[in-house]
DNA sequence: TATGCGTGGCT
DNA sequence: TAGCCAAGCAT
């Protein structure tokens, strides 16, 4: 007899697919985690991976290199852990900087918000925690960008508390591990339960790295070394040779694609106009160079001419075409079409202006030489080297 | 529960 | 090489 959850429901199962711990009795099988807990922590010792936040027991450390790592490969992540280290060393200097130097610090690693919500954080455990980060669950919960996962990995690290996890890795081990039949996301509750079964109750934080270690290293999505794995006599995708099938995944929807002018427009005192994009919602508090989405069907350089001496209060001449940019955000791909314009005359004197969407943007004319000083998504950074190549040739 | 949110590594 | 996916969270 098999136990079906609700998230089942609707969901073709693949009948080559079978899933005995899924459908055992979860608590009758204390003795079968025990096992696999103990397995994975001696593979741990032998084959684990040594990884900066590893060395040190500092919650704030642990903490910046958690929030880092989501959805963020380790590969990725190395150099930006050393370096903001280095420039905030712990959370009162951190919860004193500007917002704007934290976003600099971040620009390149994607997901701002998560900067952001950090900066906040920094400053809610300054002021309710007396500076010192939260070492229990709902505490650190409370803070902006934690969730359950993230308050998990923190706690087991930094304070060895037995508190579980659920990430990718995760979400992969366990699936090929009980040969699950439905996407993760459609079995979360159950999959939590395995997680926090696991966790020994005196080693959440070898048990958690160790379990993220084997997702990242021998478990992967492509190719898993099954014959490394110390979970191979359990694992019921390698013992049915299915560990290529699972975990099933969802279906991925084709990403829309957009056309979006820029003008990059300077004035003969050798500066060049920029604008700060809204707090919230995509690249927030970024900066940008003057653009638009380009209506399907409609030339993109009549779409600049109309348009942006409306927004920013200002007229330019002719523009000329720089570069053009690809470029894939989460959930659409671009088109930037990049120009360079000559300031004719400004129409305006403020500074604060609304875009397209009515919302409030600041706009400022700054030195060539500040561009460094703001920060800006990876697609305007590969226009500023275009500029440089176009515009400043060196000689 | 579904969707918005960046960028780069890997195959 | 185009697409998948990565130490997820907020709403």
């Amino acid at each position: 007899m098999s136990v079906r959850t609700p998230a089942d429901a609707g969901h073709a199962p693949n009948a080559n697919l079978v899933n005995p711990l899924a459908s055992a009795n979860l608590a009758s099988s204390s003795f079968l985690y025990a096992e696999l807990s103990q397995a994975l922590l001696n593979w741990y010792d032998a084959s684990g991976r040594d990884l900066p936040w590893r060395r040190t027991q500092d919650a704030y450390a642990i903490w910046i290199s958690e929030i880092m790592l989501q959805q963020t490969q380790v590969k990725t992540v190395l150099p930006y852990y050393d370096r903001w280290l280095q420039q905030f060393p712990d959370v009162q200097t951190l919860a004193a900087t500007a917002q704007q130097t934290v976003l600099k610090a971040w620009e390149g690693l994607g997901y701002y918000a998560r900067a952001r919500n950090l900066h906040r954080a920094s400053q809610m455990i300054v002021e309710r925690f007396n500076g010192e980060f939260p070492n229990n669950f709902d505490d650190a919960m409370s803070l902006p960008g934690i969730g359950r996962t993230t308050a998990g990995g923190i706690l087991s690290s930094a304070f060895n508390l037995p508190l579980p996890i659920m990430d990718g890795n995760v979400k992969r081990v366990l699936a090929r591990l009980i040969g699950l039949t439905v996407p993760p996301a459609k079995a979360l509750d159950q999959l939590w339960e395995i997680s926090a079964q696991l966790v020994p109750t005196d080693n959440g934080r070898d048990f958690n790295q160790a379990f993220m270690d084997l997702g990242a290293t021998i478990c992967t999505p492509k190719n898993p070394a099954c014959l490394l794995c110390p979970w191979r006599t359990s694992c019921q995708a390698y013992q049915h040779n299915q560990q290529t099938q699972l975990p099933i995944s969802e279906r991925k929807k084709s990403l829309p694609h957009k056309t979006i002018g820029v003008v990059m427009i300077t004035n003969n005192q050798g500066e060049i106009l920029i604008n700060q994009r809204p707090e919230q919602g995509l690249l927030g508090g970024l900066w940008e160079f003057p653009s638009l989405e380009v209506p399907s069907g409609r030339s993109t350089l009549n779409a600049i001419k109309k348009t942006i001496p409306q927004n920013f209060g200002i007229r330019f001449k002719l523009p000329t075409a720089i570069i053009q940019i690809e470029h894939t955000y989460t959930h659409f791909k671009a088109t930037f079409h990049v120009y360079q314009a000559d300031l004719d005359i400004e129409t305006e004197t403020h500074r604060q202006t609304a875009n397209s969407n009515g919302a409030a943007i600041e706009q400022r004319w700054i030195k060539l030489n500040q561009l460094d000083q703001f920060p800006f998504p990876k697609s305007h950074l590969k226009m500023i080297q275009a500029f440089r190549a176009t515009m400043l040739p060196r000689d």
